[in-house]
DNA sequence: AATGAATGAGTATTCATTCAT
DNA sequence: AATGAATGAATACTCATTCAT
């Protein structure tokens, strides 16, 4: 309906106008311009959701789902750039959504990660020492950086796929069980 | 000078107050006031360098290094909380920050963990099939985040220590060449 | 209906809220929000003309009139002290009833007085040389800062009887023919 | 400087153009808008206050001021009119004026006819079954309210000398102490 | 008669920035 | 170099009112 603006800087008389209402008509679906980009937020991350566990299905080890929801998460900033522009840059300069806000949504979809890590220690796959909500706040802010500098690099090079390979080849790798007696570098 | 007050919400006159100075003095030595804000952090940035580049010294295995850099830096945003809120939080609501500065302060800080990794390439013990700057982005990334929860975690229970390990661990043997034939895992 | 909201900042919408029907609904009872206001006021003057010549009635002598319409007229402001507060404060905020409305029932309601001078002056009790009208209004403002200062005070002392008394001892004497040759004071 | 706008209804730029500054500039001198109404008034009753006392200057006799108190008071809406349209009008719509204010200015120069009333109490010329500040909001309530209607006549027959004169008669008369034995009409 | 979703006009106020002194 | 009084652009939001149903 809106993002098509994508802007933060935009007018609430341009969205009305975009949108074909009028501008006290937002304010009856939404409680403010924050609100606004709140729910757009919330709404695209109820699909992002939904999409992530579809591309899961069927995936059962552990490690290999890592590697999948990095390649999902990277595919769906290449397929909806400018919507994940919106989400990257706009709402970060949201006060509310970095203070505050620390949603429900994002909450449900890191926590597949943490599940996944929580699964695979179970499995005896990933190592125990780790715990799994700090993984999945690494992980998430390695995905997430990496996104950030693909967006702000417009439209220079920058391979997303390449992206999701080197995270999620260094987490599976990282969060996996050392072969042999091979604990030499991390034993602290 | 006025990182006590740390808000993007502070008036410009509030920061003159507690410099001593007139409002237009201000001017004389920033362009404006979010030059301001930049001005701090690349002040800041050029100690943390420092400071880092010594923590380095004599340590000389590169994924020693990596563990010495995530341990330096958690170790910083604990030792310098306020100064860290300012940077996490009013940072990033800056629009220039966000979208155009990108400043060569901070690629400097990260550069170090792009090189370490390279020279971890020639050295034969760090993967070659990593890009370095990829890694560099993943690493800050995961870093950042972390560093962001502690700041949101407010006075509750989050270890910077155990955030240091986790993500040095991670990247350590996400990193590090295989041992024996056991690539087993991440071919792809 | 709604004189228990009593603002002149009561939305429309909790009128409506308030009498169980739907905001336009408002609209086919009264021409806009200034004339709902209006429109209580009219209603109210309405009983309290129709009480005052119940008051008058069987109060002959035109200057016990005027001590019957001060008492009568205070013991309306004590006895109905929320509708007092909206007729002496929010109606008083409306644009309309200051410049334009000077509405027929308060023109109604005074003339009583008025008619109680004329009578007065005719039946030789009352002084001629004073305007009735110019009479009737330096008695309502009396009156009607009286009933201001007491909504005012809210709940302090404040007796309205005496407020009546002394209203209303003044202007019989004030109004009464001097006795004897005594018009020493005032034959300017 | 602005009173010749003499408009609630005014914009803040139109008073900050006729007064040559900026509209931010008013706000340097007031706190807002309704700050600066009450600002003028305040000015204004300064210049009231000092006339009055001038004009009561000489007079001693406590019956003889109340007559000069009227006519003084008359002859100021008169000789300033559009300022008196001002206070008498635009003043009474501003809420704040009418429930919180009751300001400190307009009680000294009431309190003058309050003290008036003690003196002639005093002195035996006055009545002392009235309390003085009673009479003093009926005097002010019932000047006032001529004002009013002398200021909403608009062009029309009204004459300001003759309603001082009827105020100060009616009170003049209302206020001393009956002279002979004469109390027979309101002994209540 | 009643509804209630949609309308859209209307404006005080802030505060970063300037520049004459 | 320093001042600080003056500037003035810039806009989200409310809520009385309407009118298609």
């Amino acid at each position: 309906m809106f993002a098509e603006k994508g802007f933060n800087a935009a007018r609430i008389s341009d969205v009305a106008d975009a949108a074909g209402v009028a501008d006290g008509t937002i304010y009856l679906y939404f409680k403010n311009k924050e609100d606004l980009l709140l729910s757009i937020f919330e709404e695209k991350m109820d699909l992002l959701l939904a999409g992530l566990r579809e591309a899961l299905d069927g995936v059962t080890e552990p490690l290999e789902q890592v590697r999948t929801f990095a390649h999902y998460h990277f595919r769906q900033v290449r397929d909806h750039r400018e919507l994940a522009e919106v989400l990257q840059i706009e709402l970060r300069l949201s006060n509310k959504f970095l203070k505050e806000y620390r949603p429900q949504k994002l909450w449900e979809y890191l926590s597949i990660f943490a599940e996944i890590v929580r699964v695979g220690q179970e499995q005896g796959v990933i190592r125990k020492d780790i715990d799994p909500f700090m993984a999945m706040w690494a992980f998430f802010g390695a995905m997430d950086e990496m996104a950030m500098q693909f967006i702000l690099a417009k439209h220079r090079k920058f391979s997303l796929d390449a992206a999701a390979e080197t995270v999620s080849s260094i987490f599976i790798r990282g969060l996996s069980i050392p072969e042999g007696r091979g604990q030499s570098l991390e034993e602290a």
